[in-house]
RNA sequence: GGCCCCAUAGGAUAACGGCUAGUCCACCGGAUUCUCAGUCCGGAGGUCGGGGUUCGAUUCCCCGUGGGGCUGCCA
């Protein structure tokens, strides 16, 4: 049965590349219809917070990667948070093990300068203790050994351990270490595999050494490439936005997002590389992935998160918009919205056409939702303050009182029939009636918005704008 | 400094050791058009450098160079 976790510090939001290194991993067991386990590796009290945690767990769900075995869920194998596993002194246990079979040992520190190091010994230093010494334990690498390993992205790898040298798996707070918590609570929870960033490549021989000691059997490892920004170095805030949070902020679907992640550094067929992952797990192979550093494109996934926006389904669409309204908090909206079902589908469907995410898309639908919408300055000032601008309106406001036919191309013959008067061009004509009735230069189609607007909303609106095209008239 | 990973256009990738090095995003031009987007057509742009092996190297080997990682009582 393959098991696979993702280990997470909660140091901070959930980032794209930890959210590319759950994906492989989640890809990876629901294909091999193993056990996903989530497991908080805060080791480090300093930064580690519970209400991190909460942000990434909250984050995985909105993506959907969901877990078999975690803290939030239990499992047979919990606690599966370290610092719990710490309080249980599962780790305490096995680094006394070590000291028994002589593979690693107490390190005592000087009290003044606590970095330096008096001696090593075999003893618990009880007196020493008591005295307030710091004390660590530190693993002794066995010297004159070749480590080697076969890696699924990298190949067959051989390490030297002098090389490597000691290192500390127990901290004079009494927790773990990274290198030494992870191998026991991966073996603890019987993980098969470990698919993780390639920053951990030169870490393995060091936990290696430690499976060995013990006589454990190690996973089988996959070390990804890490996710970088425009410049080649790593992904930060310099580069821009790199919390999966963010994202959905800024009206990422989950499934957009997810593509977007797997298609970094993963081959697909020409012509094929929008997906919907949950249809894709079959066909992931370990193979697909290259082994090369990738750069993060915010473009690219602005257009995959456009094709994804665009072909799922429109009611499936209105209920995401609703969601994200409700996560950004714009609850008047959310009523708005839930007023008339139909007008707000209708809505949603003309102006998806034209936007790649759903922030983009609440900017162009508003002003079909709300009366009191703002009117872009450059429309104001091309058009509205002209000359042409109130004899238009005005006379598109007596043609549209008496039409009758508000279909599409009813709509259209009215437009056509004020263009064809010719008191102006028919691009000044079409754009003083788009301005008039939605306060900007770029909406859906001119003939569907006045038809999805309707009679009520597109008279009470053109009186406005004249009024307005008056009182700015140059 | 030591050890390790990586290298095809601006970004992501394709090409049993063998065609004019293909595709997607971005870019430029054209067509469609009420704006924008889309769609369609077209264009520019690439094998990091140097040595080998070979009839032939993007592909295999070595050396450089560049980028990245580890070398923490961070993970």
């Amino acid at each position: 049965m393959v098991r696979t976790r993702f280990a997470p510090s909660p140091t901070g939001y959930l980032h794209v590349g930890g959210a590319r290194t759950a994906l492989f991993n989640w890809l990876f067991t629901r294909k091999e219809r193993g056990k996903f386990i989530l497991r908080m590796e805060d080791t480090d009290l300093e930064r580690s917070s519970i209400e991190y945690e909460k942000l990434i767990i909250e984050a995985m769900k909105w993506l959907g990667l969901l877990w078999d075995e975690g803290p939030d869920v239990g499992g047979e194998y919990g606690p599966y948070r370290q610092s719990e596993r710490k309080k249980a002194r599962i780790y305490d246990r096995y680094a006394k093990e070590l000291i028994d079979m002589k593979k690693a040992v107490y390190v005592v520190y000087d009290k003044e300068d606590r970095k330096k190091e008096l001696f090593e010994t075999f003893d618990y230093p009880e007196e020493y203790i008591q005295k307030g010494h710091d004390i660590t334990i530190k693993f002794k690498m066995p010297k004159g050994v070749k480590i080697k390993f076969h890696d699924l992205a990298k190949g067959d790898m051989e390490f030297l351990s002098d090389d490597i040298g000691d290192f500390i798996i127990m901290k004079s707070n009494g927790f773990p270490t990274y290198n030494f918590a992870v191998v026991v609570d991966d073996h603890l929870m019987e993980i098969t595999h470990v698919f993780r960033g390639d920053d951990h490549l030169s870490n393995t021989p060091k936990q290696l050494a430690i499976y060995e000691s013990f006589g454990w059997k190690a996973p089988v490892f996959m070390h990804i490439p890490l996710i970088l920004g425009k410049d080649k170095s790593p992904l930060s805030k310099r580069h821009g936005a790199t919390s999966v949070d963010h994202f959905r902020q800024e009206g990422y679907l989950p499934e957009g997002l997810l593509n977007y992640l797997a298609l970094l550094g993963w081959r697909v067929e020409e012509g094929k590389e929008i997906f919907n992952i949950f249809e894709k797990v079959e066909e992931f192979e370990t193979s697909l992935i290259s082994n090369k550093n990738v750069v993060f494109d915010y473009e690219k996934l602005e257009w995959v998160n456009g094709k994804h926006l665009r072909s799922i389904d429109i009611e499936n669409l209105c209920y995401r918009f609703r969601d994200y309204l409700m996560y950004l908090n714009m609850n008047e909206l959310v009523d708005l919205l839930d007023k008339d079902k139909p007008y707000s589908m209708e809505v949603i469907s003309i102006c998806r056409e034209k936007v790649n995410t759903m922030k983009q898309l609440l900017d162009i639908s508003m002003p079909f939702f709300i009366e009191s919408f703002e009117y872009e300055e450059r429309y104001i000032e091309d058009y509205l303050k002209k000359d042409f601008a109130a004899p238009i309106i005005e006379r598109a406001l007596e043609m549209f009182r008496k039409n009758d036919d508000w279909t599409v191309e009813g709509c259209e013959k009215v437009m056509r029939d004020l263009a064809a008067e010719k008191i102006a061009s028919k691009k000044k004509t079409f754009q003083t009636i788009r301005g008039a009735i939605l306060g900007k230069l770029v909406t859906p189609g001119l003939f569907i918005s006045l038809s999805v607007l309707g009679k009520d909303r597109v008279l009470r609106r053109l009186e406005k704008a004249l009024n307005l095209a008056r009182s700015v008239k140059n």
